[in-house]
DNA sequence: GCGACAG
DNA sequence: ATCTTGTCGC
């Protein structure tokens, strides 16, 4: 997979006043909406042989890192089944700064999708999209440089509010996370959703998922998709498997 | 100066 | 994110 919009991939080499900027750009061609080439309720994890030519295509992203590299792993699936694993070790260019998430690991996630054979209908990013200062957090901009459908999900909150109290709620609940003084949209605006993916009955413990639309999605239909895509664990499954897949990766290196 | 911050 | 053993509980 290549960049649909080269004008938008992230440079390290800009100054902080120039990636905000492009941030702000952005955010300005992302839609908030749904502008995808499938059915959101046919997400699945089911193995089902006779509807799995049906299911969306999916892919998590996630990263391991060692020394000063990155290691970007892609793990596609059809419904239940993994179909291609794809990986790629870049050098890191710059330190995380919160906000800028995606010029630190932008370049090494999109060097994987080269690699990539498969095209997604969806792509699953480990962070923020919506929930972001400038509304452009890593899982919008990727999923604008590659246009493609994309959702973003973190396991901490980076900017809003929960319209709720988040401490020990059962699997399945969700409450919107709102715009705050910290974000460029009007106080209030919905960015997406803390979703409790997992919880022991008794021990209440587990934080919530912070979900939030990329590119060409809905708050709720980001919500939706990521808890179809959520099997016995905490993480989505796509998300996690490419965490399984980076480790891997890592350990090959070491 | 204070507070607050994905991975 | 990463450095890391055992340990409590489903």
């Amino acid at each position: 997979m290549t960049p649909v919009r080269p004008e938008f991939v992230p440079d390290p080499s800009q100054s902080r006043e120039e990636m905000e900027a492009l941030q702000r750009r952005v955010a300005e061609v992302a839609r908030f909406e749904d502008d995808v080439d499938f059915d959101p309720a046919a997400v699945s994890l089911s193995t089902d042989a006779t509807l799995t030519g049906e299911r969306p295509l999916v892919a998590g992203v996630d990263q391991a890192f060692l020394d000063g590299r990155a290691i970007s792993a892609i793990v596609c699936l059809r419904g239940g089944n993994v179909v291609e694993r794809t990986h790629a070790v870049t050098e890191l260019e710059i330190p995380y700064i919160p906000g800028l998430l995606s010029f630190r690991e932008g370049g090494p996630i999109l060097a994987a999708f080269e690699a990539l054979e498969a095209d997604p209908d969806l792509v699953v990013f480990d962070g923020s999209g919506h929930i972001h200062f400038r509304q452009a957090g890593l899982a919008t901009h990727l999923g604008v440089v590659l246009d493609v459908p994309s959702v973003g999900v973190a396991k901490n909150l980076l900017c809003g509010r929960v319209d709720a109290d988040v401490e020990g709620r059962p699997a399945g609940w969700r409450a919107p996370v709102l715009a705050d003084d910290d974000v460029d949209a009007p106080d209030g605006t919905l960015l997406g959703y803390a979703y409790q993916s997992r919880q022991y009955d008794s021990n209440p413990v587990i934080n919530p998922l912070y979900v939030s639309p990329g590119h060409r999605t809905s708050a709720e239909t980001a919500v939706d998709v990521v808890e179809r895509l959520c099997g016995g664990y905490k993480l989505p499954e796509p998300t996690r498997l490419a965490d399984v897949h980076a480790d891997e990766c890592k350990t090959a290196l070491e």
